[in-house]
DNA sequence: TATGAATGAGTTTTCATTCAT
DNA sequence: AATGAATGAAAACTCATTCAT
């Protein structure tokens, strides 16, 4: 939270660090405290100096991250861009976690947000908020008129969430490599599914 | 599998019957192989006398209805009706199946499906196999000119399934209840997501 | 409780009879499960099947001699006996008790009795039931004008139950060995310091 | 033990007080040494330059009472008194010791007197030596002829310390508020029973 | 003297699975 | 087929103690 010694260990750090390895690797139910402090070199019972317990490594993990995503999506709610633009750099910032450090995101994805019965569960309120979020900007899109209003914005954010998150577990499962390029491509191909659909529009060219 | 002696409890089938309950009810491993007795009235140690282990309920359980999803995809995919019809008739297999039995449909979701790291890993060949099935079908939509191919149909699948699964995730987890009309519309609102977009088509009328 | 298949072992009995010995020779807190366990040949396990916990067993333990304390308690009450003799049947059951099985009065005294801040505390109720029955008999000793009416009955009860509980500690920790006929001494000293006073009678003005 | 720099603060007798709470609060066990630390607003380390481990603070806090004990017996024995009022001086010590520090008595009795399997087996030696102390002044009694001899000095003193014991523990658990006049007829209570007997003397007057 | 981060051994409990009947 | 007692491996968590400043 605060600059602690500035070049010391910072043996918090290191073990929050450790468990998104460890656990992206094992999943969180295979993995043992032993590991995760192993992982960091570190003694056993310093894991429990700093969490209160396996559970709190994970929710510290996924709430860290969490809160930029919900920052993210507030201040892309912020700008004057379309709401098919905002829903890209939605879509980009989670799309470019998941680049920057697959392995957290793995965690999140797969021991949290899918996690229903558990960690899911437990951050249901987050997680929401994430969602309420997307809903209000494409509500404002729908106002705008760029939107159709015949499908409600809740119903569009799942679709939208939905799409994402099965795109990144793909990923994530089918351990498939992304270049850079590919990322940028993805991340117009989600949008462009969700905002312009699947079928070839009606050509109107003919017309001329 | 077999009609097992006519008009006798058929124990196998009350043992998987009560699994789908208790799974539901308390999530696979908040649940211990004595609950799935209890529940269904049967011994302890008959559970392990139709099934190897714990796990090969759940394995079960999921085999069974995966198979018929699998069925209807395939069917849908023998039709001669367009790609988008093909598309929403998967859907409505799935909403149906969640309205029909929505405690079987949260296990193979919530335990199977999302479950990344346990099951969801151990049928990923199954589970992949309807991907590859629905992007078939939107590969022949590409061919008959009907879909977009600048957008892959293993990308359009992904799309088109996750925003499924996010949606009967929300119906599972906020705990809605659905009348059928609204399932209907789901249906409907859903495929149109996927098939038309989000965004209101550039109106051509005044072409005329 | 019920007549488990003669004859064969009563695994049940098997454990309690283990945890005497074990908890008489190590104590509560330093024996573990595992102590047991091997002490009664049971697996780990088993002790788990049959209680809900190490504490269990302790609690299993007290309950079911301590019942036969509260019952001789009232019988001696009932008797037609002086005051005085009703206490020595209470002496003399539970020093009687001591004498067959000294392990379990070891751990019921050391374990429980006096062990004010963990398991005395929990069964504070039924060791006051004890005291209460005591004092309704000195009481009565009162009212039959036998006994003096200056010392309040619950406070005799203390003296009384305290000067037993002391005695037995001693011969638990002083490891002193006792002849049934030191035992039947025992229980007349103990009545008569109580009853009578350490102090010489003041001799025999009558003799005039 | 020395008088450290004069009103500089002792952090030692800091946490000595502190432990006395702590412990007397909620036990030696359920207590961790964090919690005397912080009860003492002193450093975690800091216990541990004082004392050797968590044990040696009980034993200190122990020792510095029991000293005062053994010496407050040791004087009554010098007295010219009468045996009968030797006891008096000691339950007077005893209990009065209980009057002015409650906390200080409840932990010496609940975690050491009477904690016959931990501390209690730790300090037979000097518990003995008051038992071994009270005896002699009975023994001194029935010299005298004013304590009958058949009930062995040893016998006498369980008596007159257990029923001691017992009645600081009934106010301990009972949390029974007591005046000083009450602590004063417990005082005489006490000895009179003990001395006296609880059963009113054969009335001789009638013989004149 | 004073601090508090770091260490790691120790034990209960859970529960899937096996097995004798 | 049916029963439920018996087995034992596995892991989180606690906390006294040490140690580097």
């Amino acid at each position: 939270m605060s600059a602690r010694r500035d070049g010391a260990a910072d043996k918090r750090r290191l073990i929050l660090d450790a468990a998104i390895r460890v656990f992206a690797r094992q999943g969180f139910h295979r993995c043992r405290v032993s590991d995760i402090a192993r992982e960091a070199n570190v003694a056993y019972g310093l894991v429990y100096h700093y969490f209160r317990s396996k559970d709190e490594v994970l929710d510290t993990l996924f709430t860290e991250r969490w809160t930029l995503l919900l920052d993210a999506i507030e201040e892309a709610d912020r700008s004057d861009a379309a709401a098919r633009d905002k829903l890209h750099s939605i879509a980009g910032f989670i799309i470019d976690s998941y680049g920057n450090d697959p392995d957290l995101m793995k965690v999140i994805i797969v021991e949290v947000t899918r996690a229903a019965n558990t960690f899911g569960r437990a951050h249901l309120v987050e997680i929401r908020r994430a969602y309420d979020s997307i809903a209000a900007i494409v509500a404002k899109g729908q106002e705008a008129g760029s939107f159709r209003t015949d499908i409600s914005s809740e119903f569009a954010t799942l679709c939208f969430y939905g799409a994402i998150e099965q795109l990144l577990t793909a990923w994530i499962f089918e351990e498939i490599e992304m270049s850079p390029d590919e990322f940028e491509q993805a991340k117009s191909m989600l949008v462009e599914t969700i905002c312009d659909g699947l079928e070839v529009r009606s050509q109107v060219p003919e017309m001329t």
